[in-house]
RNA sequence: GGACCAUUGGUGUAGCGGCCUAACAUGCUUCCCUGUCACGGAAGAGACCGCGGGUUCGAAUCCCGCAUGGUCCGCCA
């Protein structure tokens, strides 16, 4: 058994070759005196002809078998492959393992649902899509593991097994046995390490990172997940920036043959907000968000207020076409926002009509008219609160809930962008005057906003940057605190006593009392990287074994019971459950 | 923690109170077929309709509970 090569890669300049060629049966033609067999191996699939089928052992779908033969050119060329220019002449086929039948198709056209499919992921990785998606995931790991090697950055690997900490994500645990009663905690993210690095001295780092998070799941988000982890000192934020577009831009080109334009957009945080009602927007597409209170307040309605946001988006030729259907299913989409509804207008000829239209006046429809230029048949949807963040995220969903329904969404398009100046803090609803970090309570605000902290720290916005594609969050950063006294000042902002960050950080703060460099970095979700390169809106597309909803494994079953000795050693006791 | 949807031969769906002794597609088995490539043709096997209650003369179908899976909200510094 010794092939000659991966049956995916024949070309015409292999007629005439005599080949030896390994894999699994796709599929078989049967035409009685003839025989075509489907070879599969992890490079492509190429056809075997037959002329004698009643020499040819028996073969079934998903047969291992080694075939011999010459290569030859076909005459009915089939241009779905990029084999199909060839076929092989089989002289010998020889069966090397025979396959029980398959629970669904193995194609990347199969019947079988998801859940199926990872009962029996083994299987379902035989479809060439799916091998493909693999394949794209790691490509961006060695471009990354290139472009920043090629940039003087260090790959360092950093522990799996941490001190837990309260702040951020739920921990995953792991019971001490030398220590009874103690617990490490796997890494939600490399963070901290990282930025101990560049106290080290190490200036440049990355890591291919796995990282876990006990929080519920969704489709773009698994328990353990891989980051494309960076850090460096001396660097400003611009630097930073244009150093990882550059790392996207060849992602790009080398994956999907896209040339990025360089440098990318930026666009601030409170104006992605105000125009997408995301801090995360598509912008593939426009239907952005406006401002409608100077046309709807004050009104007949008393239900809102004048500190209220009232916010807009229009959609032309949508007034007639929006049934009462669909403006339930969009009011069902904003209340999940903790929005009490949507109110609409629309315009049909000269009448303004719609369940907001008996509030207003008739100078106020003039107006919309007018002075905001309602074009006939345009339907505007609006909601109205006291939470900016509602009104914003609510109409956020409205918006690409319409891009979806009116298909204004480009496949195979790519649009990248920087969010920058967050907000360091983000005030807790109901309790004027406390505070939580936006990022994390390392993030460095911005030099000009540093007076702010003691009169309006709701106002400060901090060196922190996140990657936008397709209106997904692909990677974020921030530029790091290296100065103790605004470390404190930031976490005496966010509630925390000098008991509580001796606890919980000072193994960490301590390091910046010895000269800590400026420092910052960025972190890319390899996966959702990896999902919008496949173009895939579901993040198990691009993992080999993932999780389900439930943060199971349907292959291996876990997680599971343990034996009880297992849990004696650990003095652990497990509460019987009702 | 919450909302919604789904669960019917191996697989994917249809059926939505009696025409169901459960349909269609695909896969599988057998036979025919020398240029197929989602091959084609013929015949056949394969399901107590997720589980447990209830309503009804009658339930795959309606109601309640549970389980499993999915999508979303909360959560994810």
């Amino acid at each position: 058994m010794e092939r000659t090569m991966g049956n995916g890669e024949l070309r015409l300049t292999n007629v005439g070759e005599e080949v030896t060629l390994l894999g699994w049966v796709a599929n078989r033609r049967n035409l009685g005196g003839l025989l075509f067999i489907d070879l599969r191996d992890s490079t492509g699939i190429v056809q075997l002809t037959c002329l004698h089928p009643e020499q040819v052992p028996e073969v079934k779908s998903e047969y291992v078998i080694e075939a011999k033969g010459k290569v030859a050119k076909k005459e009915n060329p089939n241009k779905n492959l990029p084999t199909g220019e060839v076929e092989v002449i089989v002289d010998s086929i020889k069966v090397i393992n025979k396959a029980e039948l398959t629970p669904f198709i193995i194609a990347d056209q199969t019947d079988a649902l998801e859940d199926t499919r990872l009962q029996y992921r083994y299987l379902d990785l035989r479809r060439p899509c799916l091998l493909h998606n693999l394949k794209v995931r790691a490509k961006v790991c060695s471009i990354f593991r290139d472009y920043f090697d090629s940039k003087g950055f260090l790959e360092v690997e950093t522990p799996i097994l941490n001190l837990s900490s309260p702040e951020g994500a739920r921990d995953y645990l792991v019971p001490s046995r030398i220590k009874h009663g103690s617990f490490y905690a796997l890494p939600q993210s490399p963070q901290l390490w990282k930025q101990l690095l560049m106290v080290g001295g190490v200036e440049r780092y990355y890591q291919v990172a796995k990282c876990f998070r006990d929080e519920d799941l969704r489709a773009d988000r698994q328990p353990e997940f891989t980051q494309l982890d960076e850090e460096c000192s001396f660097l400003s934020q611009d630097q930073i920036l244009s150093l990882n577009e550059g790392f996207l831009a060849r992602v790009f080109k080398e994956i999907r043959g896209v040339d990025i334009k360089l440098p990318l957009r930026r666009i601030k945080y409170w104006d992605a907000m105000d125009f997408y009602g995301s801090d995360k927007p598509d912008t593939r597409y426009g239907l952005c968000l406006f401002d409608l209170k100077e046309y709807v307040y004050p009104s007949g309605f008393s239900g809102m207020g004048e500190g209220d946001y009232v916010r807009a988006i229009r959609v032309e030729g949508q007034g007639k076409a929006i049934s009462r259907k669909l403006l339930d299913e969009l009011n069902a989409e904003a209340r999940k926002f903790g929005l009490k509804g949507l109110f609409s207008l629309k315009r049909e000829g000269d009448e303004i009509s719609g369940s907001f239209a008996k509030f207003l006046s008739e100078e106020q429809k003039q107006a919309l008219k007018d002075k905001l230029g309602m074009k006939d048949d345009e339907l505007i949807l609006f909601a109205s609160s006291p939470y900016r963040r509602d009104v914003d995220f609510g109409l956020g969903a409205i918006r690409s809930w319409f891009a979806k329904h009116l298909g204004l969404i480009k496949p195979n398009t790519f649009d990248l962008l920087w969010v920058v100046d967050f907000p360091m803090f983000d005030p807790v609803e109901g309790e004027p005057g406390k505070y939580v970090a936006e990022h994390h309570p390392f993030t460095r605000p911005r030099d000009e906003d540093l007076p702010l902290l003691d009169s309006k720290p709701e106002e400060v916005l901090a060196y922190a940057y996140d990657i936008v594609i397709n209106g997904y969050e692909a990677g974020g950063g921030t530029l790091r605190i290296y100065d103790h006294d605004i470390q404190w000042k930031i976490f005496r902002l966010l509630g925390l006593t000098d008991e509580d960050v001796k606890n919980k950080f000072g193994w960490f703060i301590d390091a910046f009392r010895y000269g800590a460099p400026p420092h910052g970095g960025i972190a890319f979700g390899l996966e959702r990287l990896s999902m919008i390169l496949c173009g895939t809106d579901n993040i198990r597309d691009v993992i080999a074994f993932p999780k389900n909803l439930s943060a199971g494994d349907p292959l291996s079953h876990a997680p599971s019971p343990v034996d009880p000795d297992q849990l004696e050693a650990l003095a652990i006791e497990v509460k019987k459950g009702e």
